[in-house]
DNA sequence: ACGCTTGAGGTAAGCGCTTTCCTAGACCGT
DNA sequence: ACGGTCTAGGAAAGCGCTTACCTCAAGCGT
């Protein structure tokens, strides 16, 4: 592994010049020491010790990521936008999948807190447990203190830089158009019941219910967890339990999609299905999905230029719409 | 930003010590010393800089991956598999998208050599242009050199541990399959021509050709990026210009997802289409989508193991077989 | 011709940590 | 009681780099 020092000896130089040629430092240096040094450099294959530099001028340029399941369209989409922005910054990304794991989640702020990164974003949905969030919250806090910024996605709990989508209107929005539809006996097929994503997005449809006077029972509540085969799972059982079902709510749109795929196995029930997010597949799959779109990309945008932006005095917030996308998915209900 | 030195001084211990306690070193330490300086740890929320840790040990730990891009899907199961063996490793896995940009690859191999990972995963196609090829590979020997792991996922001009799924076979596989239905009109929607994986798909549908003696002219080659849109424009191209043709078969599902969009919404026409590497998405689209299967998965598994196994003597090559997996969206050829 | 400025390049002090070696008590045997 | 062996803990030497500071020589004005 050739060091700085092997360059320098290499060219006859000392090291303090070899560095300055080598990043371009703005001190004056001969045109022939210039080529020596560069001519070393090809010679030996010379690439810096990233952590000798990092170590050497403590200056923060890395952000950290951490989201669920960057495999996961949702989080795909986020990222992309994250990158997008981190990258025309000229910044090396770090991607951690905390898998929902909050301990996971725990590690890797503290793994990223000891990479020096400038500033961390937190994707997906928080949790409700109080005391999960406030550990969380406490690491993320030691983190600020050290000069760190953060910036998160969707995670009202946390009082800082956010970018919050407004999944309870997104709820009520899907709720409200099935319920103009006609629908009155809808089951829900929701994600874990320990995020708060599930809990507004809960929320929301039964604010809808109650502006329109239908009842949500919690037995028609179904959760599994945010997959299309979790949402199979559920249909099947909702399309084997609950013969008045006219419509799923699914609360996002892997779920509707894995929905789809169990009502096309029972050709004998036409049972409506809206989801949730607004997926690129939503378009793509038969019948074509209603959804409540969400701006996954300009999510993840939004919230990597609050994080590279300067330090605010107050914690910035910004909101995002959800907005209904109506496709073939839903109908109105029909008498039987 | 608290420092090992400030815990030690809070303690009243050498650094020494504190090091020790923190890393749990083998040496024994009295009882009292641990407990006041986990307190002081706790106390000032000491967070080790990872960076300083790295020189001081010399010793790498984590890897890096380099994916045309995370938030396709292909890439994203592929990269779910890399992810699932390092981390079940403890390994932090840095990811970089290079966006099929060559430059941009050579880049974060340096980036990733300058911050000493301890192996560098290449995953998606290599580039047909030997110039190009040539200099990432100079560029990877020299990571080699200084004692880095390389693992390459279906490049097969990069000489070294490899997982090589079988494009070549499964074109013809596709091919055959369409033949075998009996269409002789067909159209190819390929992905970039300067990318091996292109190349070989279409050698391999060539083949498939030859052998049933069905001509296969250039002109009915259609070259997109891989992308749902692409493969829709394509699509729509290929309907308008070619009455003749009765089978589309995509270089990979995204794009033959995006042309089964522009055969619906032209009714009159019913053109048969088969698809490459069998995402999850080919079940949930109607017609579902026959498609050649590739184990995405499993070839980030296998490329990861490799990377993270011991150096072996003669490099290891990985062959992955692909597997034809036959839905809806063929059928037979049927005469006018 | 002298002192001074200027500018090119080198010296060396860290950055925060690990780890080798060393020191100084504690404890043992005789 | 004394030398010898352990052992817990500290001192300090790096890891590879950046950069503030210093040196030395050339070039300038008067």
């Amino acid at each position: 592994m050739a060091t700085l020092a092997d360059v320098a000896r290499h060219a006859g130089v000392s090291t303090a010049t070899a560095s300055r040629i080598i990043n371009g430092s703005s001190k004056p240096v001969a045109d022939a020491l210039r080529t020596r040094v560069l001519a070393a450099v090809a010679e030996l294959k010379y690439v810096p010790n990233a952590h000798a530099q990092m170590l050497a001028r403590s200056h923060r340029s890395a952000v950290g990521v951490i989201v669920h399941d960057v495999s996961d369209p949702y989080f795909a989409e986020i990222t992309r936008g994250l990158q997008r922005v981190a990258t025309a910054d000229g910044r090396l990304v770090i991607i951690c999948n905390s898998f929902r794991e909050p301990d996971r989640e725990l590690e890797y702020i503290d793994l990223l807190h000891a990479h020096q990164v400038a500033a961390i974003v937190i994707a997906g949905s928080g949790y409700l447990d109080p005391a999960t969030a406030a550990r969380l919250d406490d690491r993320l806090r030691a983190f600020e203190a050290t000069g760190g910024r953060i910036a998160v996605i969707g995670r009202h709990e946390h009082t800082g830089d956010a970018v919050l989508p407004d999944n309870e209107q997104g709820g009520f929005l899907a709720g409200e158009h099935l319920f103009t539809l006609g629908h009155t006996e809808i089951a829900v097929i929701a994600g874990p019941s320990y995020l708060t994503t599930t809990a507004d997005r809960l929320k929301g449809l039964q604010r809808a219910a109650k502006k329109y006077g239908i009842k949500l029972p919690k037995k028609r509540v179904y959760h599994a967890d945010f997959t299309r085969d979790g949402g199979e799972d559920l249909a099947t059982r909702v399309l084997a339990e609950e013969p008045e079902v006219t419509a799923i709510a699914a609360l996002n749109d892997s779920m509707a999609v894995g929905a789809l795929a169990a009502l096309r196995t029972s050709a004998d029930r036409r049972v409506a299905v809206i989801g949730f997010d607004d997926m690129p597949i939503a378009r793509d799959v038969t019948p074509s999905l209603t959804s409540v779109r969400l701006p996954l990309t300009e999510l993840g945008e939004r919230a990597m230029t609050l994080a590279l932006g300067a330090a605010g005095e107050s914690p910035r917030v910004e909101h995002v719409e959800a907005e209904l996308v109506v496709r073939e998915s839903t109908w109105p209900h029909e008498a039987r």
